[in-house]
DNA sequence: ACACGGGTATTTGTCGGAGTAATTCTTTGG
DNA sequence: CCAAAGAATTACTCCGACAAATACCCGTGT
């Protein structure tokens, strides 16, 4: 595909720049490209990835635009729209003269659905992962308890049925996991929190790329269906505590079903 | 003229008003740009603004790229990547043929640092800003109380010098808003979570701008300081619960605060 | 010897135009 | 009436040149 920019005007190869490896336009290649996915995108995991996974240390600075370009085989446009997505999500800053440099962890939006991403391609970092279910167990019962005391009719019939859909077809299919999300979704709804409906929805994507680690290491996640009737209960209820606790307990099962899972598959 | 407005299918358009040629760009060259800040920066601070403001609705789709980089007097690449920078912030999505449409307000990053100041670009949203308050509520005491499980010599010492610059300064100075940021930072570190602290960082610059803005109503906030040194103690003392709950405190009195702020300046 | 100020080189930022690719809408054939 | 082929529209990518900003070097003056 980007032999396409090479042989568009037929020009000849010139010897005097060796094209070096090109490593890193096989491996931009590689990267997963749907059907939203352009160029710039892929750029940008490709970017993403190895600063989120520490191939490129914060501080340091990446090679300058056009080198870079060429390196990777896209035009300087292409690449410098991927580099804003980076800007934008606060991996990295650029300055003329001074180059784009990796910005410090602290200064990363962690939250952003793309960087989580990014951050679980490959062995996904225990502390990291620690670090997210801390939050769940921050966040989760607090929009169980708002729930509890704001629902309305509404949403407890949206809950139940996405509940009955859990019932029917299990976790272990897509249908079952859709009904799972719906479960959430509507919980969230009934919170009435825009902005924690913004957090959850990050942190959802951040549990489906854990959900999607522990399919692939082929561990069976205890039955987490009973739980969920709990959080609803108490949600119909009106019962704010015991929603949270519910919810609560929700996470620490989750939890620990993860940590089973990084702990029997070391290097 | 008004090409950078929605421009919904179907309707037809209105003929152009003859006022000044370029008010847009007008409006773009007042949008502040400071040192750091360019271009593509004050394009995107201007559509992310009319779009979390909602002058743009969802669903709506912006003017073309050539037509509306044109009617803002600035390059297709500059616009370009202003969008890119809105794309990744989950505010709109582009696809061939269909243009670029704004996203329904579940998918915004809300919050990311700068659709904050976006959103806080003129009279803020009573609504949101409870929401944020949440938000903080759920949090910031769960901060604490890591940070009272886990804090070091070091962050109490950091604690400690940051609460008597706190003092000496008041908050009625920089220095004393700088000791307060640094405070809450060196509680940060003390909780040693990085998923909290990307969160915090957000939730510090909404804290910044509701701030701002009850400067801007010239409220004096009530002294504080007794508070954080409540936090400072418990944390000290390693007791959790004590943590929390002074936190707790200190985010209520926050929000009561901006309330009334809010309450005073009525549309 | 050192502080300071100006020039210079380097790097990102902006520009404009041309051609490509993808997707929706339309039309046509079954 | 439906489905497949085609047309139109839109974003996407590429290219090459110029402008702006700033870190760095160097000469100057004290």
């Amino acid at each position: 595909m980007q032999a396409a920019q090479a042989c568009r005007k037929g020009e000849p190869m010139d010897k005097a720049k060796p094209e070096g490896p090109d490593q890193l336009a096989e491996a931009l290649a590689r990267t997963p490209r749907g059907s939203g996915r352009r160029l710039r995108g892929a750029v940008a995991h490709y970017l993403g990835s190895a600063i989120v996974s520490g191939q490129i240390a914060p501080g340091a600075k990446l090679t300058g635009e056009i080198a870079n370009s060429e390196a990777l085989n896209v035009s300087r446009s292409a690449y410098r729209e991927a580099v804003q997505v980076l800007t934008a999500k606060g991996l990295v800053a650029s300055k003329p003269k001074d180059g784009t440099r990796v910005m410090p962890r602290s200064n990363w939006n962690l939250l952003d659905p793309l960087v989580l991403t990014w951050a679980f391609t490959g062995e996904p970092d225990p502390g990291f992962v620690r670090d997210l279910f801390e939050l769940r167990a921050l966040v989760e019962p607090g929009i169980a308890r708002l729930a509890a005391e704001r629902r309305s009719k509404e949403d407890l019939a949206a809950m139940k049925a996405a509940l009955a859909a859990m019932r029917q077809h299990t976790l272990a299919t897509e249908a079952g996991r859709t009904a799972d999300r719906e479960f959430h979704e509507a919980l969230l709804r009934a919170a009435g929190n825009e902005v924690l409906m913004s957090l959850a929805a990050s942190i959802g994507s951040a549990v489906n790329l854990t959900t999607q680690y522990k399919q692939r290491a082929r561990a069976l996640p205890r039955d987490p269906i009973p739980d969920h009737a709990r959080v609803y209960d108490a949600v119909a209820a009106g019962d704010g505590d015991g929603a949270a606790a519910a919810m609560q307990a929700l996470v620490d099962l989750a939890h620990r079903d993860t940590r089973e899972v990084m702990d029997q598959t070391p290097g």
